[in-house]
DNA sequence: AAGTGGTCTAGACCACCAT
DNA sequence: TGGTGGTCTAGACCACTTA
């Protein structure tokens, strides 16, 4: 990468545009890693040869979007999905007193498989890729919450095992994000009530046919790339899903 | 309102702050009603006596709260809540197949009443304050699929009717907008499945205990401060509640 | 004290829209 | 053509953090 790299004379939009664009080449390419500071406003506007207001518009909307992180004093840095902050705000389910509390994750199964026609397109990846088919349990003060049932594309993590889900200490998106440099920044999710299927009436410990909430969730990374499909069932008898929009 | 007012010599905060406040203030005091264009940038610059990049910071967040919208070369536009447009996104439901088509509905009761201990908590008031209960059924392309419960606290709401209700061509918030210059610019929800209660199964065409998705919903207007309350049972066999997130 | 992000200025020019 | 918002610059100074 050139240190003095001079770009928007190409003039296909908007100069700040371009600069984000590189930025988030960097990150796709882990120059800066989750966790780590980028370099200091001054030295990124020398490097993409803008001025500094410039620069600083290319951030804004990135720390908008969670991506990017500013501290006053110390710098600017890549947002990680660790427990006590930022992105881990993608986890919804409140005790109905509102309190948000952190859950305690149980694997119950993890397999090979092949993408239904459902999970295909919700991917974008061919029917009957080779994915990964992982089941947890959520617990929340001791009581099991919520089952997840989470699809990924074996493509884009080569070597997931069993044991690296199990031994992980942080989120799936931590673990996505520090072991196969996958950031989730988006994610679209769609809710409906039904009756808990038999086998998450089982882990939830519901009769079958009991009202539960399920959620299918599509996780992106930067450019709108889906990298998880995810199906969740929550029992929302003490529990609520929450979500504040502006 | 002095036109060269001069503002942020009080030094509490940010120069822009000050100025969003009295942009603010001016909205609420209905000095640019919905849908009308504020003055320009540099008019506005001129009359808070600030730069114009600092007017334009001010109105950027309250652009991102879609609060105001900007059109490039016509001017800067108070949202308003049409059916076509804008605020309009406080409505989730969509179809199975994604599509988001605009909801009928139909005015099922109106009546006077007291505020229940949760209510009261979630609008604010104290209990027992005089308050309106209007049930809407909503329905898409024929089908009823959801019943909204909506409480307002009467005293935000004077001379409210049954026919003002009946007769708007607008949405509920369309409504509160233009009659009571009341502009909801946040909500917060909690969604949760449940067995569908009598009143709303009958409605909706289900039976009893049927699973639904409740939804209650507090609405806000600008300094946080709560205006409507209501509940949505809501029938999801054949739609989704849909949420975006970054 | 040195370095970082946060605010603010006073312009310039561009892109778009109405007339 | 004139007015609007959109982009961009090159600084200045402030507030905060770390050493």
């Amino acid at each position: 990468m050139n240190e003095a790299f001079s770009i928007g004379s190409t003039a296909t939009g908007p100069l700040y545009k371009a600069v984000q664009h590189e930025i988030v080449k960097s990150l796709m390419q882990g120059e800066w890693k989750p966790g780590e500071a980028i370099p200091s406003e001054v030295r990124l506007a020398k490097r993409y040869q803008v001025s500094i207001g410039t620069l600083r518009k290319a951030i804004d909307d990135m720390v908008t979007a969670n991506i990017l992180i500013r501290h006053q004093g110390r710098g600017t840095f890549v947002a990680t999905h660790n427990h006590t902050r930022q992105l881990y705000h993608f986890f919804h389910i409140v005790g109905t007193d509102g309190i948000k509390r952190y859950p305690d994750i149980e694997l119950k199964s993890f397999i090979r498989g092949r993408a239904s026609t459902h999970v295909s397109r919700s991917l974008m990846v061919s029917r009957n890729a080779e994915i990964f088919r992982i089941v947890n349990v959520v617990t929340l003060s001791g009581a099991p919450i919520a089952v997840d049932e989470i699809t990924l594309p074996r493509g884009l993590f080569p070597g997931l095992t069993r044991g690296i889900v199990q031994q992980r200490d942080t989120t799936m998106y931590g673990l996505y994000q520090t072991r196969y440099a996958i950031n989730v920044v988006h994610t679209q999710e769609r809710l409906r009530a039904r009756g808990a299927p038999v086998r998450s009436a089982a882990l939830l410990g519901l009769s079958e046919h009991d009202p539960i909430l399920e959620i299918e969730r599509t996780a992106c990374t930067y450019n709108e790339q889906p990298v998880e499909f995810r199906v969740s069932h929550v029992n929302t008898r003490n529990h609520d899903y929450l979500n504040d929009l502006m």
